[in-house]
DNA sequence: TGGTAGGTACGATCGAACTCGTACCTGCTG
DNA sequence: CAGCAGGTACGAGTTCGATCGTACCTACCA
């Protein structure tokens, strides 16, 4: 069961939302960011500088969270965002490579 | 450019419309069953028995067809797919054995 | 105290995609 | 020849998702 933030656990990180959350090149842009960053590395939503209202942020990064992808932690007025990197490479070995091999847009 | 069936070539695979196809679970079962038959096996669509009408299986051949993920070949009255194993696996290496290890559904 | 910045929630819009029925074409087969 | 099975093309319905504006909350700062 996800918890109350919405994460959900590492064995209910399922195939189909993971592609699904993947499917979208803003979204694929975040992974792709976070996966060359360091390992752990934490950033707001709003330092991906992506092209769309801040509505829309809140939407795609709350896609990626419930796929399981990232973690999204509260610190202060702040939401860091990080990669759940082990997380997925248990459950999808290679995937995070190959979306991070992809080039830039 | 695509060929005259729709067939990119392999440099045209790209990751969106890949990650977009594998995003439905009824074109999942179609990868994962091709890629758990023998390399270069060929299978008409009808074959797979999707629990769909028959305008909505061309609809998802065409899909993975347009995204790279399939070959579709022209036999007398039928039309036979067959996974393009090579092709993706040197685009996303270890992306089809993330989708054949997916327990059915 | 007020303003600003980062985010979320809600409602609305618009287009894409999944679905289907129907009509049609092509081979095979009785 | 007639019928059937495998597929495609087209149009239509419906649902889903990306996008936005607005309103709101919280923390920080002058």
């Amino acid at each position: 069961m996800p918890d109350d933030e919405g994460h959900p656990s590492v064995e209910e990180i399922e195939l189909g939302p993971v592609l699904s959350a993947l499917a979208d090149p803003l979204r694929r842009r975040v992974v792709r960011e976070l996966a060359a960053g360091p390992d752990g590395a934490a950033r707001t939503c709003s330092s991906f500088g992506l092209p769309v209202s801040k509505a829309t942020v809140t939407h795609h990064f709350r896609a990626l969270r419930e796929a399981g992808l990232i973690r999204q932690v509260d610190r202060g007025n702040s939401r860091m965002a990080s990669l759940r990197r082990a997380d997925i490479e248990q459950r999808f070995p290679g995937l995070l490579g190959i979306v991070a091999a992809e080039p830039e847009e």
